[in-house]
DNA sequence: CGCGTACCGTAACACCGTTGCGTTACGCTG
DNA sequence: CAGCGTAACGCAACGGTGTTACGGTACGCG
């Protein structure tokens, strides 16, 4: 008896695409529900109904990022030389970066005021890194690294990665700092360091 | 004949103290300038005519956070060997962003919407990393490091600190994971993939 | 003493996220 | 076929934000 949802999963789509867009358009201030709900054609109550709150929404683009980058991330073909294969990582993990920038800033920075990931989200992030680690155990466990606790060297790759990434994006490098020159070099020389 | 000026530079400095604690206490979203106006005693008005806006009010926290990080890095004392230095500067680093998270967030990640650095602030980042830059030129001259670009190893270094920093403040390490317990030997291992 | 003037607090503006309320629009029932 | 019950939804209000225009204020000089 009740009248039909026009607030479906349609919709919701619909909003979260919009939702990206306003963001990588004009950064994460420029995300207002009353823009988004005029744009997607509905009213600000869809966001309620749909996702519970504005932090809530920023949380669904957060599950969003993580998604395309554990599909670009599980897509680096694997050389068998571990140093080779965390240098493809680490190449990969920034062309995700760089291809959705402002998704990259709402994952690991905290750019929207108020956002803070959910349990299952934070889940869905750490399951990410699973080539990350999968690379790191097997070069353990052949022998080409030295024997370390794996999270070693698993955070040292992914904390070298990501420090460049986000200092390039966020602009804090000085201009003659160029990170695409010597980011592969500098990412060899790091997981060199861990070489038996 | 004016009225005597009580927005005044002892005002200035109540007003960024009042504020770093705001932030600190509650994060950049607790910062409104209505609460900071009430609790400095005066009225928003002050923020206008002393700083000029909120943006430029955290430009000012932005170049306090920075001060105080310099100040670290250059107490930092050498040893001579340039891996031990680096490691030394990396700990210094990650001492100086936990004894102030919230200027951290503020310095190297957009927390505050809107807020852009202006160029002198950058300038001043900029130079809070010569204790780095310098002890890599020596350890390049001294033949310890290999002949590469002094950037790739200055940028590689900082990468990795502000990396390990920024994911351990935002919580996005895995929690059975301690970044105090493996810092060190990674920040070794990065700064022996460049000897020489 | 009072005038001129720079200063500064108040209040308005436009916007935000959020919420309660009243309307809407459907499908089942009589 | 008419009408009712009910869930869904849009509108408008609430308390907050940063910012700005304005008007009262309080001093030093003539």
């Amino acid at each position: 008896m009740p009248r039909p949802r026009t607030h479906d999963e349609a919709l919701r789509l619909k909003l979260l695409d919009r939702a990206g867009e306003l963001i990588s358009a004009d950064g994460p201030k420029a995300l207002s529900l009353r823009k988004l709900a005029a744009d997607a054609g509905t009213s600000t109550t869809a966001v309620y109904s749909l996702f519970g709150s504005k932090p809530d929404l920023v949380n669904a683009l957060y599950v969003e990022g993580f998604r395309r980058f554990g599909e670009r991330l599980n897509a680096v073909e694997r050389t068998g030389d571990a140093v080779a294969d965390l240098v493809r990582l680490g190449v990969a993990y920034r062309a995700s970066a760089q291809a959705d920038p402002h998704l990259y800033a709402i994952m690991f920075t905290r750019s929207v005021p108020g956002f803070e990931p959910n349990a299952e989200a934070d889940r869905l992030a750490r399951a990410t890194l699973e080539p990350l680690e999968d690379t790191v155990r097997r070069g353990i466990a052949s022998g080409q690294f030295a024997d370390v606790a794996p999270e070693a060297i698993i955070v040292s790759s992914w904390g070298l990665v990501h420090g460049l990434v986000s200092l390039e994006l966020s602009g804090n490098l000085p201009p003659e700092f160029s990170v695409s020159g010597a980011y592969e070099e500098a990412l060899r020389a790091n997981a060199s360091g861990w070489l038996k």
